[in-house]
RNA sequence: GGGCCGUUAGCUCAGUGGUAGAGCAGUUGGCUUUUAACCAAUUGGUCGAUGGUUCGAAUCCAUCACGGCCCA
């Protein structure tokens, strides 16, 4: 494309006429002042004397500085957006023909008399005026909005301007993550800031961002978990912590996965899994009541309910439950179990072993229908290289994942503290990654250092925040939560 | 990576082979306590890109780009 044919792309009439009434504002002084100082905030004002009587707030008298965006123009009437919501001011004729240089989308301040039209709703009476912020740019239809979804993820500003339903989907988003980061400083977890660069991406299995420290001459990760750090610090003594922050991972983009995306992981010694379901059960139903008003919530035409006790059952339990069809022995029996995977369509490799063959099998037919909120307990060892063996059966752990409407939410379980156990299953990790499984794990030496200087028996979960999100707000997509999305450059 | 769908004015959308349309926004004027204000007039387009088929392509075909949904 050449710049000519940008340019027209760019700068085009609409653009154009706004900059010369720009350049007209510039040269009478000031274009972008900043001495107006709103007092009142717009759905303040509606709340407080919205049904106020006509002459009753005639002759109170009220005199208001507001504020905001310059959203729809009726010339008399005009409407103005700020953080709090929409407030009308209203211009004489005197003063449309003095604001006639005004744009939709302009930031402007407004001082004068509340008052109430015959219709009934709030007017600010425009006394005196100030154009703060020319806006270049048409914002989009009135009415519709923008509803184009790739512009709406690329201009998030575009789209919060407009679209009231994402404003509040982020304010939400924001309360959800205040009310976690509450209720776990209320009952004594520190919060704390582990390395977001890392030289060995440890914490969970997954494909790791590659970077380069320059002064060090050193490749670093960019982490797919902080949760070995996290269990540093339990060795140094803090007995209850938790980290809110990113993490990274190299994998597709779809509606559930963006490359970095935000969790919660907290860590509480002398405690187990068992404790943990419970927290988390307690969490979510606060969090709901907090953020919803209730224990119900309502997510895509299907009701969830957080107030009934979430259901439990082992992974070995759920594949029976949601399959008729397949026996214990078939799944206890790694030939049999490797027949049913296969059958259900599952690629295996060689290496895998009954826990990780029943792991598929499980995502395979289970995940899904998991609905209503489910904890899904006893993973096996293969597949939890960091997770605390049942004392019973070794071959699962005290591991459990939290789902809701057919995805993970949660993961947690009673921590690895035997040094020894642990140095082995990272050496299984290895081998795994020298036979080509791409997300295995780097053996940390220096975790299982830390590990023999004694880690006190501990449970720890993580819960993914976008997700949790995407259910508090009715969001289809992990997009409609997360602010700036991941998207393909444009052309 | 595969399948389906989409891409037309600043925005929301019509337009299935024969001169590129509407509403909103913009511009000009009118009205002046409106509620997506209203009335009149009016500006604005390489129809995602590149090839092809055709007398003629927004429309049919191919490739590519970006996006959405589903699958891997």
């Amino acid at each position: 494309m050449s710049d000519e044919q940008n340019v027209t792309q760019e700068e085009n009439r609409l653009i154009a006429e706004r900059r010369e009434k720009l350049a007209a504002i510039r040269a009478e002084g000031n274009a972008f002042p900043n001495c107006f100082r709103p007092n009142a905030k717009a759905q303040e004002l509606q709340d407080k004397y919205g049904e106020h009587e006509r002459d009753a707030l005639e002759e109170l008298g009220i005199e208001v500085a507001v504020a905001g965006r310059l959203m729809l123009d009726r010339k008399s009437f005009k409407v103005l957006q700020d953080v709090t919501g929409r407030i009308q001011i209203y211009a004489t004729k005197e003063v449309q023909q003095d604001t006639r240089h005004w744009d939709i989308g302009d930031i402007v301040g407004v001082k004068g008399k509340l008052c109430k039209s015959g219709k009934g709703d709030l007017y600010v009476m425009m006394d005196e005026y100030v154009l703060l912020t020319k806006s270049l740019r048409p914002l989009p239809e009135k009415h519709h909005g923008l509803t184009d979804t790739e512009q709406r993820y690329r201009q998030r500003y575009v789209d919060l301007i407009m679209n009231e339903n994402t404003r509040k989907t982020f304010q939400i988003r924001t309360k959800l993550i205040q009310g976690i980061r509450q209720y776990l400083v209320e009952r004594g977890f520190y919060e704390a800031e582990t390395p977001m660069l890392q030289v060995i991406p440890g914490g969970a299995t997954a494909r790791p961002f590659v970077t380069h420290h320059n002064a060090l001459d050193l490749d670093m990760y960019l982490r797919i978990a902080p949760e070995l750090y996290l269990k540093r610090l339990i060795v140094g003594g803090f007995e209850r912590v938790f980290e809110i922050n990113r993490n990274f991972r190299n994998e597709g983009l779809s509606t559930r996965h963006n490359p970095e995306f935000t969790m919660v992981e907290f860590y509480q010694a002398y405690a187990d899994y068992h404790e943990l379901m419970d927290l988390t059960e307690d969490m979510l139903r606060t969090l709901a009541e907090q953020l919803l008003g209730g224990t119900e919530v309502q997510y895509q035409g299907q009701t969830f309910d957080f107030g009934k006790p979430f259901i439990r059952m082992t992974v070995f339990e759920s594949i029976l439950h949601h399959n008729p069809d397949i026996t214990a022995e078939e799944l206890n029996d790694i030939e049999k179990a490797r027949a049913v995977a296969e059958r259900l369509g599952i690629t295996l490799r060689d290496a895998d072993g009954l826990g990780r063959i029943q792991t598929e099998i499980f995502e395979e037919t289970v995940e899904h229908k998991l609905l209503q909120p489910t904890f899904i307990t006893a993973y096996p060892t293969e597949v939890s290289p960091l997770a605390r063996r049942n004392d019973e059966d070794p071959f699962v752990t005290d591991r459990f994942e939290l789902f809701i409407g057919g995805r993970e939410i949660a993961n947690g379980f009673s921590e690895l503290n035997d040094a020894e156990d642990q140095a082995e299953r990272f050496r299984q990790q290895v081998a795994e990654k020298e036979a080509g499984d791409l997300e295995a794990m780097f053996y940390d030496e220096d975790y299982v250092v830390a590990l023999e200087y004694g880690m006190p028996p501990t449970a720890g979960e993580g819960i993914g925040i976008d997700r949790l999100a995407m259910l508090f707000t009715d969001s289809p997509s992990i997009r409609d939560v997360i602010l700036f999305p991941h998207m393909r450059p444009q052309a």
